[in-house]
DNA sequence: GCAATCATGTAAAACGTTACATGATTCG
DNA sequence: CGAATCATGTAACGTTTTACATGATTGC
């Protein structure tokens, strides 16, 4: 899935300038996928000379000049047809967070509980906003955006009581590392 | 996070040539970060002219030569340094799978179902590796790679358990866009 | 007055994947 | 006999981020 196949996807939504596709991707599908302008601008104007968008120049006296971009029937079989391409294999997951976890044992003690204290504010932050967006009015929200922001809170709900239920597991790994390194006993084993 | 600093964590973990780095990345780490060996040789290369690994060419006579690399004091500063120079953000997540579902009603339901059977499939499978692999002997698993894989568990288990329950909504948006544009029944339901 | 929002775009740099090149050995 | 494993590396390619360039307007 790339930005063309998401610029394509977000616009079979309605017609968008390339500023409101990104405004758009940091919705609910912000967790799942973002895109920056570099890499926006470029995907548009190559959808156009495809002929898979149209391109509507707007004047405007207040603000920039915009440029609308519509879906051509020719963009909405390419977007079926990449989406319909493959079936999708696993998620991709980058989790500096768990990478961090992994190697525990390597770091003090007050960095990690400081890292989970973090983590935890932004899960009970994240979950508290989904939450509200909810309670939008129902026929604002498609089935399917439901679904995905469900999936979302669902995820999130699940990795904040993980965290919750195990982070002493990563806590007494912290704590193991700084017991050996930062004490004078002579016990004490390969300090260099 | 990149290839180079998990090249040093992993390192810190025991001695290996770039093969072996490569193939514990496979292990509880995979779901949360991959690396092919056109990243990982490279970075190798460069840890150490740079000072932070070193390494020992191994002959070997029925096997290609190996080069063994270790982590060197300044490596091991240089690792603590990257893992405590910020405190992560909120985890990237790709997922081709929720844009397909975020987009249910542009495709055709027996293609949605598909990808729907085939994630439950794979979820079912892989808590199955989990859990199997969480019966493996206490000492080999350290608190910190208990916590990452009891994670990586709880969130597919969430996921699988939130598919199973919802998947009507993707289901039933599928459904809707069929009956308009491929049906002359108004009570056609989903056939193929 | 300063920050944020609206609005588009380019260029350079970073990062990573994929494919290619090589080749013995071991297992089914 | 073919596939998988062990083992290293390069080069081309693609994608995306980041930084830069420009500039009016609106809200605090």
């Amino acid at each position: 899935m790339n930005v063309r196949t998401l610029c394509l996807a977000v616009l079979s939504l309605g017609d968008a300038t390339g500023y409101e596709i990104k405004k758009r991707l940091e919705g609910p599908l912000h967790y799942i996928h973002e895109a920056s302008f570099g890499s926006i601008y470029p995907a548009l104007t190559r959808l156009t000379t495809e002929g898979l968008v149209t391109c509507t120049e707007l004047n405007q006296t207040k603000r920039p000049d915009k440029k609308v971009y519509a879906l051509t029937q020719a963009g909405k079989v390419a977007l079926l047809d990449e989406l319909t391409a493959e079936i999708p294999e696993t998620d991709r997951v980058r989790s500096d967070f768990l990478v961090m976890m992994h190697f525990a044992h390597l770091l003090p003690p007050a960095f990690v509980e400081q890292v989970i204290e973090k983590r935890l504010e932004v899960y009970r932050a994240l979950l508290g906003d989904l939450d509200r967006e909810a309670l939008w009015p129902a026929r604002e929200r498609s089935p399917a955006t439901q679904f995905v922001c469900g999936y979302g809170r669902a995820v999130i709900a699940a990795s904040l009581k993980y965290i919750e239920e195990n982070r002493h597991l990563v806590e007494a790994a912290a704590l193991m590392t700084s017991e050996q390194t930062t004490t004078s006993q002579p016990t004490a084993t390969a300090a260099e």
